[in-house]
DNA sequence: CAATGACTTATTTTT
DNA sequence: TAAGTCATTG
């Protein structure tokens, strides 16, 4: 947890009176620099604020200089201030900020951080309330899940039909809108083959016997904490005089609840936000509570942030242009004073494949420094994509290119396997009723404990009404198990013990394992807990069993075991290490070397580069299909603010690509580009076409890149499949159509590629020849999607630019 | 208990 | 396609 600790300043709490901090008559150096709707939202401390801040206009320079304003005129102490955030990362940049601009005369503030770790700081101390122990675990989503798998076979369910996954995601969302068990509405009670109410209840009555709460919990346990004690409630709305809120258009109705429980009162709370970057509305995020703010909170404040410091006008430009065609905006015009630079660049690929060539080409040249511009280095690119396989492609090729990439997201640090178990030993010892840790740990590694051992443990441990690794000591005592089990898992209850026995050193309190195990060791002094760590992991056999591993793996997971205990320094003990680790869940590795960016579009919100490819826009995939086909329109309007927030990554050149094929679960499809290519405004966007097309064998695009000469053997057929993509009928129209593309309407935009049976050069009967299935004949036309029954490969639908007529196949070179 | 093969499924992700 | 899960084998 945070380094900071107001426990003593709540009780001193509301004596302090305002009135006896006047305006400090200093300087504010705080105000310097800030444009005039960002002064205004930064002066304006009292009553709601929203705070509308569009893509790159500054809003964390004002959401730090308000809070440094607070405190700077003596209106606030910092441990009145509640400002929250989603993220660790955006906690940690705002104290950073906070403290630069106040200089370090500022001592911490306590109520700095994501909701969930403040729901945790108020949970520990109300616990009671709520009947859990100010000592609870937070259980993370595998431990939900194994629980839920636990619940949903003792209800007799075929677990093969209702996997525990999908109840775990029906209860998140439950919890996102603060429902409780018995609040579950009728329309959902067929969740789940109607059993997701009862298994609801079951499993929040089981997290109270294990004295654990999930993500979900902190939120909702605090609202209950605060509905059903008034003088709580009144004494932390006295309390936190001002709230602030960071990403506002992310909160679900939990938080939002929570935020206006708080808020009661003095209504002073600013809302900072940009409901057109609301992407996380499948999580649960309601980008109805930033629309709804002023109906919230009467007679707020609303100001718009939209002078614009990142990027340049024309993806500017092309990014209104984009997100213009959402309804039920709050509304926005992003402005820029700097250059008009370079225009969002758009070009096709034949496929995937040829997709990743280019783009990593292009990335080349760049480091060169194109057309006059300035170098452009790998650590000022990134790749932003729909969905992480896309990355795929990428990485295979610049992997053969030798270009250095980082991915980000995917598995993180604290999610592996191997992290996993080790903390889960350190759980059983920290807390011996952590039941799931211990059915984690006690057969890993293998001691030959299997499911008919562990069958017995939960016998004994539930007849007894005591927890497993207790339950497993009476096993031990009984002799309930055969030799070698019982042995083995005598060494295991006795271990634990001792590691116990070592965390606590000299200074032993009488914990619940004193009174059940006899101790014959004496008590070792003052281990340190990083030793301990170390103790823990060699005497279990943990780490012999995966030096022992000969998998390829094996070596990277002891370096992450290495890392971990490593991790250890910055705590000092296991139990604030646990705490931190169940709610923070990033890992940024320090990197030298530079490198071009891997990320998805989600991952991507909050940054900036220089140059950003957005490939796949490809309708389908980008906006993604399932998306759509869940959500409607509500879906597809999600899908273009993820594109608006794409584009706006980019401060100087944006590229945006598609590919007329691609491979889906290993068919290959053809694909439309994506509809929000066509609403880009004609304007502000340039159609590239790369070199060496159009039959000019050997063009340049081949060879000006010293990469060239490492391409495949299927060089010819390459070529020969670009000269095909640029010579079709839809690419030509696509060009022609430029003219269309700056419509004011996007829905005449749009018709661009509907209106295209017109332009279609096949009718029913062609012969035609598609590079990917051979010959066959066109069977049905239906605008642009051709119906094909192909000789060797059967019946598909292909979009016509895509094939050409049977007798001129014989110009392509193979 | 490990290895093998059938079978299935296929966004976005933080805490 | 390909990764992951699951049940059956040896």
């Amino acid at each position: 947890m945070s380094s900071f600790d107001d426990s003593d300043a709540f009780e001193a709490a509301s004596a302090a009176s305002l009135s006896a901090r006047a305006m400090a008559a200093r300087p504010m150096p705080h105000l310097d620099g800030l444009n005039p709707a960002q002064r205004e939202a930064v002066e304006q401390m009292e009553g709601p604020v929203l705070m509308l801040a569009g893509a790159g206009t500054g809003k964390t320079k004002a959401l730090t200089a308000r809070i440094a304003h607070l405190l700077a005129t003596g209106t606030a102490r910092p441990n009145e201030v509640l400002a929250v955030t989603f993220t660790n990362k955006a906690a940690r940049e705002m104290k950073n900020r906070i403290g630069a601009l106040m200089g370090q005369a500022v001592e911490g503030m306590p109520w700095l951080g994501t909701f969930h770790a403040i729901c945790v700081k108020l949970l520990r101390r109300h616990a009671e309330l709520v009947d859990l122990k100010s000592n609870f675990t937070i259980l993370d989503t595998d431990d939900q899940v194994r629980l839920m798998k636990q619940l949903i076979n003792a209800a007799g369910i075929d677990e093969k039909r209702w996997p525990a996954r999908q109840l775990a995601g029906i209860i998140d969302g439950w919890k996102n809108r603060a429902l409780t068990p018995d609040k579950v509405p009728a329309a959902d009670a067929g969740a789940f083959n109607r059993r997701g109410p009862e298994l609801y209840a079951q499993y929040q009555a089981r997290l109270i016997e294990l004295n654990a709460v999930d993500f979900g919990d902190l939120l909702l346990h605090v609202i209950r904490i605060f509905q059903e004690n008034e003088d709580l409630l009144a004494q932390y709305q006295r309390w936190f005089r001002y709230i602030l809120v960071d990403e506002y258009q992310d909160t679900n109705v939990a938080q939002y609840l929570w935020l206006r429980l708080l808020a009661q009162g003095h209504s002073n709370i600013c809302c900072v936000g940009d409901d057109d970057q609301s992407i996380y509305g499948w999580r649960g995020a309601e980008v109805g509570n930033i629309l709804r703010f002023e109906k919230d909170f009467p007679g707020a404040k609303v100001v718009r942030l939209e002078q614009n410091y990142r990027s340049t006008g024309h993806i500017l430009a092309a990014a209104s242009g984009v997100i213009e065609a959402n309804k039920g905006r709050l509304g926005k015009t992003l402005w820029t004073e700097g250059e008009d630079g370079e225009k969002v660049r758009l070009i096709g690929h034949w496929d995937g494949e040829e997709e990743a060539r280019w783009i990593g080409e292009e990335i080349e040249a760049m480091g060169q420094g194109t057309r006059g511009m300035d170098p452009i280095g790998p650590n000022d690119i990134a790749i932003l994509v729909r969905a992480s396989h896309q990355m795929r492609a990428f990485e295979d090729r610049f992997l053969t290119i030798g270009l250095p990439y980082r991915v980000i997201g995917g598995p993180r640090f604290y999610e592996r396997m191997e992290i996993r178990d080790a903390m889960a030993y350190f759980r059983v010892v920290v807390s011996p009723e952590d039941d799931l840790a211990f059915e984690r740990i006690v057969n890993t590694p293998k001691r030959g404990l299997g499911d008919k051992a562990q069958a017995t443990i939960q016998r004994m441990a539930r007849s007894n009404g005591v927890s497993l690794l207790e339950g497993a000591r009476l096993a031990v005592e009984a002799k309930a198990l055969s030799g070698k089990g019982l042995k083995e898992l005598a060494r295991l209850v006795d271990q634990v013990h001792h590691w116990r026995a070592l965390m606590q050193g000299g200074l032993r309190q009488v914990g619940p394992m004193d009174d059940l195990i006899e101790e014959d060791r004496p008590a070792a002094d003052a281990l340190s807990h990083i030793e301990l760590a170390e103790v823990i992991l060699d005497e279990s056999g943990y780490t012999a069993m995966w030096q022992n591993d000969k998998t390829p793996e094996a070596p990277g997971r002891l370096e992450n075991l290495k890392e971990l205990v490593k991790a250890l320094e910055s705590f000092e003990n296991l139990q604030g290490f646990l705490e931190h680790v169940s709610l923070i869940m990033d890992n940024e590795q320090d990197d030298n070397e530079p490198k071009v960016t891997l990320m998805t579009l989600h991952a991507a919100k909050g940054l900036e580069f220089p140059a950003v490819f957005l490939p796949g826009w490809e309708d389908g995939l980008f906006p993604s299909q399932r998306s759509m086909d869940e959500t409607g329109l509500k879906g597809l309007e999600e899908e273009r603010r993820l594109a608006y927030v794409g584009i706006t990554r980019a401060e100087e050149v944006c590229t945006i690509s598609f590919a007329g094929n691609r491979r889906v679960y290993g068919q290959w499809q053809s694909q439309l580009p994506s509809r929000f290519i066509d609403e880009l405004p004609q304007a502000h966007v340039e159609i590239l076409t790369p070199p060496g097309l159009h039959g000019h064998q050997g063009g340049m695009a081949a060879s000006a890149s010293p990469v060239s000469g490492m391409m495949r053997g299927s060089d010819l057929q390459e070529k020969a499949a670009r000269a095909d993509v640029y010579n079709s009928p839809g690419w030509k129209r696509l060009q022609q159509n430029q003219g269309r593309f700056g419509m004011r309407q996007p829905s005449e935009a749009k018709n661009v590629t509907i209106d295209a049976e017109a332009v279609s050069a096949f009718t029913v009967g062609d012969r035609v020849f598609h590079q990917k299935f051979g010959y066959g004949e066109v069977i049905s036309v239906e605008g642009d999607k051709l119906g094909i029954a192909f000789d060797k490969a059967g019946e598909k639908h292909v979009v016509g630019r895509f094939v050409v007529a049977a007798d001129s196949a014989g110009d392509v070179p193979f």
